[in-house]
DNA sequence: CTATAACCGAGACGGTACGTCCAGTCTTGAA
DNA sequence: TTCAAGACTGGACGTACCGTCTCGGTTATAG
C-alpha cells in the first residue's frame, strides 16, 4: 500500500500501536484530507503526492492523517471511492434485448470515463500502486472494480436466460473476456481506448459466447 | 518512469550537463549495475529498491548511474532486457496443427513464468511502474512485451492460413483477446494465474474465432 | 558564513522553509551539535569538518542542524562562544601598578592560549573563515575578540588615570597596537609566539603612550 | 593549501607521482589557467571557486591544472603573484627626510589599494585560505607579504642612520608595529581602512620609536 | 625525418558531502 | 483525547566537485 514498503506491516506504521477513537474523529478533518487528496492527486500526480502536502492543503495536523490511514495509497482509496459510490451500478446494464447494442453503450461510455483525465489520473494512480502492492490491489478490486464488474456479469445472466448466449458458458468469465483486453489495454497503454475498441471487442467476445 | 516524477522532463533530472560520451562508457560498470540491480530488487522489491544502494552494490558511484539512465525503473528495464533477451522468442510457438494445444502450451508456460518470484517480482515492478509513466510503458511495451505478443500473432496467422481460424479475424485483435485477460489476472491479481485459467481462456478465445 | 558561500543569502540555504519556532527547540540536540562540533573540529580540523559528520557524531538529523544554523562556521561560532564564555573576562587585567608587568603578564598568557592546539585550532577556522567572510567576522568579532580587547582598553584608561599613560592617548588605539600585531603575527604566521615577543610588544607600545 | 585537507600531503595528491616535464609545458595554457582564476575569483569567490570551473573557463583539461599545481589556493597564488609582482617594490619608500610624510604616504596608497575590491578579493581569499594552511601561509608570506615589509624596514634603518629613530629600535619590530594593526583591522575588519587611521598610526609608532 | 614519449583537451570514473525533501514519531498547547 | 502545528531522527534524493584515470590528438625532441 505504502510505495516505500513492499509487505506492509499488519497494523501500519504510521500507526503509534493505539487504535483512536472513532468516534472522537473530526468529520470535516477527513473530509478536509480526501478533499485534498483527490485535487492533489490530480495536480502532481500520485509518486508526488505526499502525505504532507496532503496535511498541509487540508489544514490538518500529519498526525491526523497517519491516526487514521496507513498510507496515502490508503487515503486516496477512500477518497476515490467517495466518487465513484455515487456513480450508481444500480440500475446495471440496461437490457434492451440487444446483448451487442447494450454492452457497447456501456462499454463505449467507459472508454469516455477513462479518457477523461480528472477520473483517469487517480483512478490509474491507484491501479498502478495495487499492481505493486498485493494489499492494496485486493481493497481497489473489491471496492472500485468488483462493483462494475458485475454489473456485466448479471447483464450476462440475463442474456443466457434469454437465449442470446450459450448454455454452458460462464458469465464471470464472459466478463473477464470482455473487460481484461479493455484493461490491459488501459494500463499498459499499448493502444488508444476508442468506440471502435470497444465495438470490435464486443463482437468478438459475443462470437465466442453466441448459441451455437 | 521515475517514481518521483509523473510526467518525467525529457532530458532527465539526473542528468547534469548534456549527453555523455557513449563511446567512452565503461562496459564493466554498466554491468555490474545491472547486475546488482537485478540482485537488489530480488532482495528488497522496487519500492525499496535505492540507487544508492544500486551504486553501492555495484561499486560505482552514483553519477554513473545517473549519467546513462534516467531513473531506476530505466536501470532495472534494461537489466530485465539483458534476462529476457536471452530468453529466446526466435522459435516461436509450436505448430503441431492443433492450435488449441499449441496455445495452451504456451500459456501453461507462461503461467509457470509468472508464478516464478524471481522473475515476477521485477517485472511486475516495471510493469506497475510503466502503469503509472507513460514513458517507462512505452519502453516496457515495446522491449518486453511486443516481442513475447508476436509469437501468438504469427501463431495466429498459420492458424488462419491452415483453415482453423476464421477468414475474417484478426490475428493481432485475437492475441489481445487472448492476453488481456491474463494481463489483467496477473496485474490486479483479480483471481490467481492457473493451468485451467490458461485452458479456458483458450477455449473461449477459439471458440470465438473459428471457422464457422 | 560557509565556505561555499561568500555572500550568503539573508535568510541561509540550508532553510527550507521560514523561522523555526524558538520555544519548541530541543535542548539536548543543540548541546550535543555544539558538542560534537568542538571534539569534531579538534580531530580533523576545519575544513575536514562535514555538517554529516557532526549530525551523525551529535546522533541528529541533519536537517536540525540546517534549521538552526545558516552553516558549519555559525556552529562553531557557537561552539566555541561556549567555551570562551565561561572564560572569565570580569576580572579584567590586574592593575599592581605597574602597567607593563600587567600587560606582559595577561600577553604570556595569551601567548600560553594561542600555543595549545585544543584552543588554537577552531579558533583559528572562525578567524579565517571570518577572513573570507564578512557577516561571520562581524560576529566573530563582537562575541570573540572583543570581550577580550575590551579588558585592554579598560586597563590603559586606569593608566591614564594614574598617570602613567600620556593624557591624549587614545585607549582604544592604544589597545589595537599591542594587539594589532599580535593578531597579525599569529594569523599569518609570520614568526612564532613567543613570551619574548610578548615583552617587546608591550615594551614598544608603553613607549609610544608613556606621558612625556 | 587545499581547503579540503589540513596538511597537505608533500608531493601534492593531485600529482600522479611522477614530475612532470617542465620544459613542455605549455605557456598557453598557463596564462589561461591564472587569467581564469583572476577573473572567476573575482567574480564568484574563493570558497566557491573550482578546479573544474577554472579548467572549463581557460578551455583546459583538469588534469594540466593539476599536473602543474597543488591546489587551488597555490593556482591563486601564483595567479596573484604575476599581478603583484609587476607593481615595484624597486624604488622602495621615498625618503624626503621626512619619515612621518614618508610612511604616510605610503601607508595610504596602501589603504587606497586595499579598498580596491578586484585587488582585494584575491588578496584577501588568499590570505584567509593562508589563515587556515600553514604550508599556503608560508608562501604568501615570503612571496606577497615580505616584499611590501622590506620597504618598510630598509626605510626605518635609514631612519635610523639619519637620526629620526632611537638607535635601540628594531627596524623590523617597527614594521610588525606599524603594519600589524593595519592588517589585523583588515583582515577581521574591525574597523574600517582609512587614511585617518593610516597617519594615526603612524603618529602613534613613531611616538614610540623616536629618539629620546 | 620519423617515432615515440610528453603534454594536452576532454570528460568518465569512484567517491564524499552537499543541501533538500519527506517519512513516520514525538511533543506542545488549545479546544 | 483529538487536533493543528511543527520539531525531531533518519535516509534517499539528485547535484557538485574532488582527484584519478583513460582516450585520441598534437607537438617536440631523440634516434
Amino acid at each position: 500500500m505504502d510505495e516505500k514498503s513492499e509487505q506492509p506491516a499488519r497494523t501500519h506504521p504510521g500507526r503509534t500501536g493505539r487504535t483512536p477513537d472513532t468516534s472522537r474523529r473530526s468529520e470535516s478533518s477527513r473530509k478536509a484530507i480526501l478533499d485534498a487528496s483527490m485535487r492533489l492527486v490530480g495536480e502532481v500526480g500520485y509518486n508526488k503526492l505526499t502525505i504532507e502536502a496532503i496535511a498541509a492543503r487540508a489544514g490538518v495536523g500529519k498526525q491526523t492523517i497517519y491516526r487514521w490511514w496507513p498510507s496515502k495509497a490508503a487515503v486516496l482509496l477512500d477518497a476515490f471511492t467517495g466518487v465513484v459510490d455515487e456513480e450508481s451500478y444500480q440500475q446495471g446494464i440496461p437490457d434492451t434485448g440487444d446483448l451487442a447494442a447494450d454492452l457497447k453503450a456501456v462499454l463505449r461510455a467507459t472508454v469516455d470515463e477513462f479518457n477523461t483525465p480528472s477520473f483517469e489520473a487517480p483512478y490509474r494512480a491507484l491501479a498502478a500502486a495495487g499492481a505493486a502492492d498485493p494489499s492494496l490491489s485486493e481493497q481497489f478490486v473489491r471496492r472500485l472494480m468488483e462493483p462494475g464488474r458485475d454489473v456485466y456479469v448479471r447483464r450476462f445472466e440475463a442474456a443466457r436466460e434469454a437465449g442470446q448466449m450459450a448454455e454452458d458458458i460462464d458469465a464471470a468469465f464472459a466478463t473477464e473476456l470482455l473487460l481484461g483486453p479493455f484493461q490491459a489495454r488501459w494500463l499498459m497503454r499499448t493502444e488508444p481506448l476508442t468506440y471502435e475498441f470497444a465495438d470490435t471487442l464486443v463482437d468478438y467476445v459475443l462470437r465466442g459466447i453466441a448459441p451455437r
